[in-house]
DNA sequence: TATTATACTGTACATATATTCAGTATTTTT
DNA sequence: AAAAATACTGAATATATGTACAGTATAATA
């Protein structure tokens, strides 16, 4: 992305603006009418320079074909379903376990996500995690010690921190003193990682 | 909102789809090729009958001049300061006072929000609020005993719980018994409310 | 110093596009 | 039973729009 002039900024933020106040696509003679241009050519040139430094892409012959790239915000706002924390079962994005959906900007939080988990309990409570907060959840599993990971044992999923002790044990630590540490022994039991907290939302 | 035919809806469907797609609406002639219109009256009569019922609206004259009403999240997302907790003076919105900005659907909190605001400290780590959370301050003086509210004392931004003893006592409470509540003298000590916290966003 | 990029005005034109008119047929509403 | 809404085809047309061509001028680059 090589550098933009005065100009062609002013061109671009015309676009957005347009787009954003009528839904649609400015024509040239939209632009020169916004911005006090007395020839279509004024525009064009600008569209032209910008299409070549890659802000924006221009669909030839169609009428009003500019989309802007890396819009900000144009209509990168998806919806992420906010998933409950049954006590038995995957938080699986089967319908009857999504409550509602939030429209939420992708990469909103550093990471990518998959969906939101409302937490019960307070078994994170210093690490900031209270009840009812929505956790963004990234589906992996590939975690690291000390990662905020929404894991499954038989049908019970949980909030905690991620601790490997050995090839065999891994240890599931609330930020809680008033509960205990949950130890997995990996040869008798099944643990599922089913992602790692990238981010929080409450609402209050 | 009247209702939808089901051929209205494919109409509807197709219109919003290509707009993802392409960043820009469909002409007659492109809805006819996407849903296997053989006349550009076809698509024409479908649009006419959308905007009557308000689904859409139609700019007279202009090509591709649809835009979808209520359009999910069409573009209702907004740009919303980070401003940093600064010991030191009013968290403004002055343009030396903005770290970055953040994009987010408006009514993303249950309430309006106005900027969002950085967190030092741990004062508050028993209502989950850690170093680094960005609150969602609305601001108003509008405030009530149990609000987590921004005050500001002299230069002096704090995040804290309100609550008023009586009408000359306001007692700031910190949610971390390593802090002491901060009373206010209303007579002796000016009390400025910033705005009171909506919600919160944690980015890890 | 020559060349390229930027930043315009002004004219012209092919075509992309909205939109109207004329039909046909089925379903829903009054 | 008549009227209106739905769901199309097909043709015609005025105009909205992209785009090329011809200039002028200044700043940046090679």
């Amino acid at each position: 992305m090589k550098e933009i002039t005065s100009q062609q900024q002013r061109v671009l933020d015309c676009i957005q603006i347009y787009i954003k106040k009528t839904g649609f696509p400015p024509t040239r003679a939209d632009i020169c009418r916004e911005l006090g241009f007395k020839s279509p050519n004024s525009a064009e040139t600008h569209l032209r320079a910008l299409e070549k430094k890659g802000f924006i892409s221009i669909e030839s012959g169609a009428s009003r074909g500019i989309s802007v790239i890396n819009g900000e915000s144009p209509n990168d706002s998806n919806e992420y379903p906010i998933i409950g924390l049954v006590a038995a079962g995957s938080p699986t994005l089967a319908q009857e376990n999504i409550e509602k959906t939030i429209s939420c900007p992708e990469s909103f939080f550093d990471s990518n996500f998959d969906y939101f988990l409302k937490v019960k309990g307070l078994s994170m409570k210093d690490a900031g995690i209270m009840e009812d907060d929505l956790i963004a959840v990234k589906r992996t599993t590939d975690v690291r010690n000390g990662d905020i990971v929404i894991a499954r044992i038989d049908d019970e999923v949980t909030v905690k921190y991620f601790n490997r002790k050995n090839s065999k044990v891994v240890e599931l630590e609330p930020a809680n003193e008033d509960f205990e540490n949950i130890v997995v022994d990996l040869e008798q039991e099944q643990l599922h990682i089913e992602g790692k907290s990238v981010g929080l939302l409450r609402k209050n």
